[in-house]
DNA sequence: AACTCAGGCAACCGCGGGTAT
DNA sequence: GATACCCGCGGTTGCCTGAGT
């Protein structure tokens, strides 16, 4: 049974054939694919052109990276899927040259189980209860040894969340070169269900503000809240520190207003998360949890794009070499 | 050398979203 | 608005290969 596409036609199932890659490779440098279902026909193939389609995504392609995954792609890939799950198209994007399938599968063969040998849930990212962690093998112990490349292993719990784009419409140099987010903060829809009793709530995240020159981010009813305690957990690296939830790490110039311009609105799909920055007189930066991830999308990411973790200290911002496209 | 098994990878399948008619 | 078609995505399957016995 073919794809539903070409089910009435002939087609060829299976591995491809040097002689059939050559042919898509050949057509599809010359000409093109406005439309992949005309593909195999004017290609000369007995593929249909989804077959085709996949076949040059994940293999001709001239800008793919072949070979093993390196520590950095592999840390990458790590933390964005703690923010965005099984989005393997997405989490592809960042890795330059890498396939969704290429990720998707080197996710299922190795990072999971480090994972998972770690202690950690590879859904959530968070520590398994440890009857669950013994099920996989009973290895949470070896969470605390690592020192390799096992280290990108982190529980969030313990490791902020940070974003770095050095290279995105932002001069570094020129300041707003601080900021941490909590994985809770960032954490995917799918993660606020598994972690809805453990994380961030979002009445918790419902007062975030950034007050001027030295800039201040903090959460409302942070210390009262149960689910901040996860919060506070990352106080290690000098995101919250303090018992009211401030986060005086978070150091934003204020003078850099072009930036806030462009921050002043974040549209995360229709569930904004208001992320209002006002004018320099006061500004106030408003945030709940359950980021709609479609923000990870190009323009709609976080167009301010410099987050960077400086307080992170010990390998806690696992996410400085993430860029994000926009 | 022969066999088994697990891991890695390539490809397929089905679904959802977008667009054209 | 309904339908058909196409594309892209994520989940799954099955083959190949190498290590272990």
């Amino acid at each position: 049974m073919g794809h539903h596409c070409c089910s009435k036609h002939k087609v060829k199932r299976g591995l491809w054939s040097p002689e059939e890659d050559e042919k898509l490779f050949n057509y599809i440098t010359a000409h093109g694919h406005a439309c992949w279902s005309t593909v195999p026909k004017e290609a000369g193939l007995q593929r249909c052109g989804k077959s085709c389609r996949l076949r040059w995504m994940n293999y001709l392609k001239p800008d793919l990276k072949r070979g093993s995954f390196s520590v950095e792609e592999e840390r990458i890939i790590v933390d964005v899927h703690r923010i965005l799950g099984n989005r393997w198209a997405q989490i592809a994007k960042h890795l330059p040259g890498r396939t969704d399938n290429e990720v998707k599968n080197f996710w299922n063969s190795c990072i999971k189980k480090k994972l998972i040998a770690q202690g950690l849930d590879p859904k959530t990212h968070n520590l398994m209860p440890a009857s669950k962690t013994s099920t996989y093998g009973g290895a949470a112990a070896a969470a605390t040894t690592g020192n390799n490349s096992d280290e990108i292993f982190q529980s969030p719990t313990t490791a902020p969340f940070t974003i770095s784009s050095p290279n995105k419409g932002f001069d570094r140099a020129k300041g707003f070169d601080k900021m941490a987010i909590p994985p809770t903060l960032m954490a995917p829809p799918q993660s606020n269900v598994a972690l809805h009793d453990q994380t961030a709530v979002p009445a918790a995240l419902s007062d975030l503000q950034c007050r001027d020159s030295h800039v201040l981010m903090s959460f409302a009813n942070a210390s009262s809240s149960p689910s901040l305690g996860h919060m506070n957990a990352a106080s290690s690296s000098s995101f919250i520190n303090d018992q009211n939830g401030f986060m005086d790490d978070c150091v934003w110039d204020s003078t850099d207003m072009e930036h806030f311009e462009a921050l002043n609105q974040i549209e995360v799909g229709d569930k904004v998360q208001t992320c209002t920055l006002g004018n320099e007189k006061g500004l106030m930066m408003e945030a709940y949890c359950g980021f709609d991830l479609e923000m990870m999308d190009d323009s709609s990411l976080l167009p301010c794009g410099d987050f960077y973790n400086g307080g992170g200290g010990g390998g806690g911002g696992s996410m400085e070499q993430l860029q994000w496209h926009c």
